[in-house]
DNA sequence: CCCTATCCCGACCTCGCTGGTAGGATTACC
DNA sequence: GGTAATCCTACCAGCGAGGTCGGGATAGGG
């Protein structure tokens, strides 16, 4: 298992509050029930996401979440990265925090004996760091609102297939 | 954490044996001792690569284990696939056993909420496994031989690079 | 034929982390 | 001031990772 929960519903929190758009605020019960996730845990997620600056906040009545900046901006290394705190495939990678996430194996070297497996590991690490940067929040919406055409909503302009009917 | 060190130790403990030739079996106490790993936990973790026939194993005193097939035809999406069980990046990818460990979601589709995040993790796990698949363990064993040179062994004859100096 | 080195196998144990809860501040709109 | 929301900290149960133990089966050496 690569990921946590934290990631799958950190995602997803985003994927809603991108629907909504980044004028309106939505509260973090709304995102609970739609998605069906628990509401305590997902304060804790969404904490993540703030720090990191990826969402805002406004407290109070009628307050809630937005996203700090467009979902065009929002590559998924960084989410991911917020989220689950590093990507180290394996234990005996450290991080560095050369502030992309990017991490380095430190095995006390055994007597000589170094990590013949730190190729490997750095070759899945670099792949997946940049499958995720390569994806941003927009496509994830983007694919979604084709999966699941809202009730009154279109099924998008031009899904593709030209209406049934 | 990606993988565990199932993966880390059953990766070193090929190399090992590759190191050693095809002819000769080696112990995995010898293996244990040299790489300083603990032996009854390596005979599980054997047990395992064993199971995908990529070693084989003689009984009886004297005996040991040699790998299967030379290096070139050792790729890592079969070993960490056989020492890790799946390679799900997320706990809602089922297994499908379609040979090759590739998985997909099967989130009881929540009332019309499909998994958003199924592209994600779908590019993440096709990405990996291309990454481990393009790895031999010839390469490993390569990289390694080159990290440090035996005592009475040369560096490589011609490594590729034709020296900077 | 026994001894010993080795593979083989299942039960057991400990510890940290994941996933989640509880309970309460604090803030701001009405 | 009531109420709806964000915020914060502590707590807890379950599970899998990582490893140990004890014993069996098997083959070569003396």
């Amino acid at each position: 298992m690569f990921f946590t929960t934290k990631a799958e519903y950190g995602v997803r929190l985003l994927i809603e509050l991108g629907r909504q758009g980044m004028d309106r605020t939505v509260s973090l019960k709304a995102i609970a029930d739609s998605e069906n996730l628990p509401l305590a845990y997902l304060e804790r997620i969404v904490a993540l996401l703030k720090r990191a600056e990826l969402v805002e906040s406004t407290r109070g009545a009628h307050g809630g979440y937005r996203l700090a900046r467009v979902p065009q901006d929002i590559t998924m290394d960084k989410v991911v990265l917020a989220l689950e705190g590093s990507l180290a495939p394996m234990e005996c990678f450290v991080d560095d925090r050369s502030d992309d996430g990017r991490v380095l194996c430190s095995h006390h070297d055994d007597s000589g004996h170094g990590c013949a497996t730190k190729l490997l590991w750095t070759r899945v690490q670099v792949g997946v760091l940049k499958t995720l940067a390569d994806t941003t929040l927009a496509e994830l919406i983007d694919f979604q609102s084709r999966q699941l055409p809202r009730v009154g909503e279109r099924a998008t302009a031009e899904p593709r297939t030209p209406a049934p009917a």
